[in-house]
DNA sequence: ACAAAAGTGTTTTTTATACACCCATGC
DNA sequence: GCATGGGTGTATAAAAAACACTTTTGT
């Protein structure tokens, strides 16, 4: 039985006082740049203090009558213009000493982030630049150092777009509507390293599971032989859904 | 740009309110009764409003100075003696509307759960009765309505429990020490189901694996053949680390 | 002796991996 | 015509799944 740390006071058994929150959301919000391979996230560049001037992911404090998720979304379309995004939670990241505001701002006040992970398609994704405030797509291999513990969660979210890419159908909310084959695998070099598997084998796999639609169309990369445009077809995934699948 | 839903005062661009939070944390402690083959979660009793008398997941508010894990680690060293345990974060669940608390007690604060997910051996794992507060392993079959969200909570950690056990060697600590090959399947059917693997098979593949030390002691559990009772080798299992390993 | 549980082995089927080769286009 | 990227097929290896069979105990 907790018997220490009582104030002694009038009361039985008064604990220790609570924690006062405000609670943060982040975002690490991923897209893929197609045409040069790359891998990139968007960071914004902090207008206020602390870690004025530092890039850190795009983030907001949770108002009045606002659930986590609405913040999320509000921040994500308060910087980027997107038709569809894939969003799910990451991590919830909440030691005493992850914001230096704790220490000189109101007494006692702790800051929590919750995490968020996100999705867009880089052709569909119109930034929103107000002139004001910096807005870039940076490629993950060469982010700065980030304000906060934002580089732990970029970290934490990367890895969970690795994992996710392996057994969900995530790759088809990066990618445009239509997409040749081989976009589809550039997508998961990109992403997983180069040595995952052998494109035809890669190509086989995929086609076999069926919910692939070639659309016929052909489309012309430079040189070589023009290829088809598929699409996703999510009707014909469905009885995949929540199946142990692997897309290695 | 966000220009909708200013307060007109002095100063620019004025946002609406933050919420103010007292972040709370709830562990899903799961245990597995070997000898009758049920997967229990523990639960307490509340003793106070709202949802007096209902059961609950074990939880607390987190105090000043206190990380999250701390957090969940003294909820559950309030509950249970336990040797060593398996913990990790599950989830955040932070709607406005999850706690009637919200609405009754001082105005506009808004209470947010952070979840944990634990492991304890059932034989080591000793509750702490204090004779007021009713505390129970039940098993998750039948597990009653429960206060706030915890139903919610519980069926989001049973099913992290079913994929852990699936890439990673979890099991071994809910087992005992020492445990035949037979105590391994079972637990394996109980939380995954009866159809997930022959018995011939899931042991052929966990002893290829290498990383079972067979101590040569026999026990016999009624009638049949006694069974060698296996130790799981980590240092053995280190190579495996972080690997897509597959127990199936 | 026989049922019950433990443990071993063999066969079949499926899936992964490597790689050879044909096809259509630009230059 | 040949380099380039797209696309198909096949041969081999490995793993998963099914199941038959042997061993050792309690009763």
């Amino acid at each position: 039985m907790p018997g220490r740390n009582q104030r002694k006071t009038a009361e039985p058994l008064k604990q220790p006082p609570l924690a006062d929150f405000k609670v943060g959301v982040d975002n690490v919000i991923f897209s893929v740049d197609i045409a040069q391979n790359r891998l990139l996230v968007l960071l914004v560049m902090r207008q206020q203090e602390p870690f004025l001037n530092y890039w850190s992911l795009p983030g907001t404090l949770v108002r009045q009558g606002e659930s986590l998720e609405d913040a999320a979304y509000r921040i994500l379309a308060e910087k980027i213009k997107v038709k569809n995004l894939y969003l799910e939670q990451l991590y919830t990241f909440g030691g005493p000493e992850r914001d230096p505001r704790e220490a000189t701002d109101s007494y006692g006040v702790r800051y929590l982030s919750v995490s968020y992970f996100a999705l867009v398609r880089f052709e569909e994704a119109e930034l929103i630049a107000d002139g004001v405030t910096g807005i870039a797509w940076y490629p993950v291999k060469q982010v700065p150092q980030l304000a906060f513990d934002h580089n732990k969660i970029l970290t934490y979210g990367h890895r969970r777009l690795r994992n996710k890419l392996e057994y969900s159908p995530v790759a088809f909310e990066v990618l445009p509507e239509m997409f040749t084959l081989n976009d589809l695998y550039q997508l998961y070099t990109t992403v997983l390293g180069e040595n995952f598997s052998d494109y035809s084998n890669f190509r086989a796999r995929l086609l076999k599971l069926g919910f692939l639609y070639d659309t016929g169309i052909k489309v012309s990369r430079g040189a070589g032989r023009p290829a088809s445009l598929y699409r996703f077809d999510a009707e014909a995934f469905a009885p995949f859904k929540d199946k142990p699948l692997i897309f290695i």
